[in-house]
DNA sequence: CTAGCATTCAAACGTTCGTTTGAATCTTTG
DNA sequence: CAAAGATTCAAACGAACGTTTGAATGCTAG
């Protein structure tokens, strides 16, 4: 048995996941060539191929190296509302606080890369290459199926397909939020001053995501009936 | 004066058109190739080149063709549901029902590839690259403008700026959700089967968007006090 | 009919891509 | 120290890319 994997950390590997993160961020998987990739990260340009044994297993490892944590994070952290709150159901509000609150705070931190990896990750939830969408359901599986069971239990009067739509519409407010962090000049004169301000981008979200997700259902009905 | 411009319309041209929208809304813009694009249209590998100038410039053309009509129809629907009012300020429904109804009805014409255009254009706003973007933005600014101030006259109470980030946020789902059509499978155990029935899912999103857009502002305030 | 322009075509252009190679260098281990 | 393995390096590989070219073909106007 080799003890490899117990060696010190390679720095050459962690010096291209993280150039990887901020270069696929900036311009997207097919327009990263390793051989900007690699003068980034300071390696040389077998170096990937070496590590990783492919551009698609290193972005894979991108993600990998990130998601694992974000969504053990997002489940710790709703455990531990649940634990306060000692057997009676959550409010929406906590839930949806739990899940937005991980990837925000992750958005935060500019140091550790975290911002790159946010953005990247709100970009990469409508790439329409297949490979790269299955490895994120995977990926995400766990804590989605964790907050679905949490979002039933603190609205047991909510139809399920109806749930399942509404937890579609968050997520994708979310990942959109993230992703496009300039769009919003797109609106029209806005001053990005606020725009890196976690917690008052996290206060909008949640008032937005909780009125969205708490919406009235008798127009639906009506709909459906005329159906 | 030549008179090209007043010659029957180029069969070319549109067949290019229509696959660069397909081929790009499957595989990205860069991943498309000008080998299998011409191929699908039934082109030779020259034409793209010959009609449009450049891959860029084809894209672009594929943004043009469709954006400014989506566009004006939706301000042609504001000012519909305008008249209809005689002067009373709008409920948020019905702008909200004025802009998101356009893309909706686009997506459900798949004859008119207008399902392919929908999809591409929601994967598009987090597009990284900046000439895109800038192209989106200025196709859009002045249905934005419209829209922006329809809000304004229909919620005088609420802030600018917290309706900017609203406005943000509910361009955001609408995109997320044109784009990600198969991502509601990720959340778990979705039967796909009333995916594409336009009625019942821009009744699903009006209702979730009305009441975001409404949301209440106390909960705001609070954090902002405490900054 | 024919001259002139628009369009199509097959072939090739130079560039860049991801990957591979085999030797050189560093690091660890006996 | 010496052998073995891990890592780095410069160089090259074939393939695919977007684009250009110049001749061939289609079409229209005089």
């Amino acid at each position: 048995m080799n003890l490899r994997s117990l060696k010190p950390p390679h720095e050459t590997r962690t010096r291209i996941l993280d150039a990887a993160e901020e270069l696929f961020m900036q311009h997207g998987f097919e327009a990263t060539s390793m051989r900007q990739l690699t003068a980034k990260a300071g390696a040389n340009l077998a170096a990937v191929n070496y590590h990783f044994g492919s551009k698609d297993a290193l972005i894979e490892a991108v993600f990998r190296r990130r998601l694992d944590a974000m969504n053990t994070a997002r489940i710790a952290e709703l455990e531990r509302v649940e634990k306060e709150a000692a057997g009676r159901p959550l409010s929406p509000r906590q839930i949806i606080g739990a899940f937005i609150g991980v990837s925000l705070r992750m958005l935060e931190d500019a140091k550790d890369g975290g911002r790159n990896f946010t953005r990247l990750l709100g970009r990469t939830y409508s790439d329409p290459q297949k490979p790269i969408r299955a490895l994120i359901g995977q990926l995400y599986a766990p804590a989605m199926e964790r907050f679905k069971a949490a979002f039933e239990r603190a609205l047991p009067q909510m139809p399920r397909e109806e749930l399942i739509w509404r937890m579609h519409f968050m997520f994708g407010t979310l990942a959109y939020t993230l992703a496009a962090t300039d769009t919003v000049q797109l609106i029209a004169g806005c001053k990005p001053e606020d725009r890196y301000d976690a917690r008052l981008l996290e206060a909008r979200l949640t008032a937005f995501l909780e009125a969205g997700l708490l919406a009235p259902l008798h127009s639906l009905a009506d709909v459906k009936k005329a159906a």
